[in-house]
DNA sequence: GTCATCTATCGTATATCTACGATGAAGATG
DNA sequence: CATCTTCATCGTAGATATACGATAGATGAC
């Protein structure tokens, strides 16, 4: 039998909205811009947010049940997603729940508003 | 002596504000999210996107100028773009004016907030 | 026509990306 | 302890990306 998605403590509590005061232009922006967009330059990686964020909680692996793609390929991009800052992966137990990370998310809002 | 860009005659118009009515999801939705940050997914590129807005206007040959890379090099990041569809060239004369394509970057705004 | 200018494209070398199967590490279960 | 589950990492093959110099094509100036 397998245990599917039982998070009883959440992983990732709402997060208190902390504006964010870096500018949006300059050499420094354009790298975290660029680098936001690489992450999610890839079909696969916004479908791995877009899972992350319909369940707006953790996910506890079934990631690679809801992808066309083997294990090892899913978890490398999750470590794109992570390596870049958009999600966090908080081990559980045998598992590992990931979340977003609202306040990357809302960075990349924010350069790309700022274009 | 060099002429830098004089654009007697604007070659983007401010182009009607149009509503975009396709969806912010689904696996089209997903796979132009990823053609539209891919294209975003570099350093260069964001400049490049810059400075065609900050002139607001077409920028007409002094582009690699203001980079710190081969003109050939910089040919190929703006065939990125203009392959995403982000940014317009137009031949004027001699040279090619780039430009924003500002329903491309509505639509990408689009995306990214839907998320 | 000839020359200069601007840009795209070609060829190329190196690096990174993407995918997979196999293996390894950590924790739960018996 | 032995085993199962879950996920990361390794190794690897093929594709794509990134950068450059060299070259070609188009246009304007002479």
């Amino acid at each position: 039998m397998k245990m599917t998605t039982q998070a009883s403590e959440p992983c990732c509590p709402p997060a208190k909205e902390q504006a964010d005061l870096r500018p949006v232009e300059g050499d420094e922006a354009d790298e975290e811009l660029a680098t936001l967009s690489k992450a999610l330059g890839h079909p696969a990686r916004v479908k791995i947010v877009r899972i992350l964020l319909r369940k707006n909680a953790c996910v506890c692996g079934d990631i690679v049940d809801e992808l066309p793609l083997a294990q090892s390929t899913v978890s490398q991009h999750l470590k794109v997603l992570k390596d870049a800052g958009l999600i966090r992966g908080d081990v559980d137990g045998p598992r590992v729940c990931y979340c977003i990370e609202p306040h990357a998310l809302r960075r990349l809002r924010a350069l790309v508003g700022g274009l």
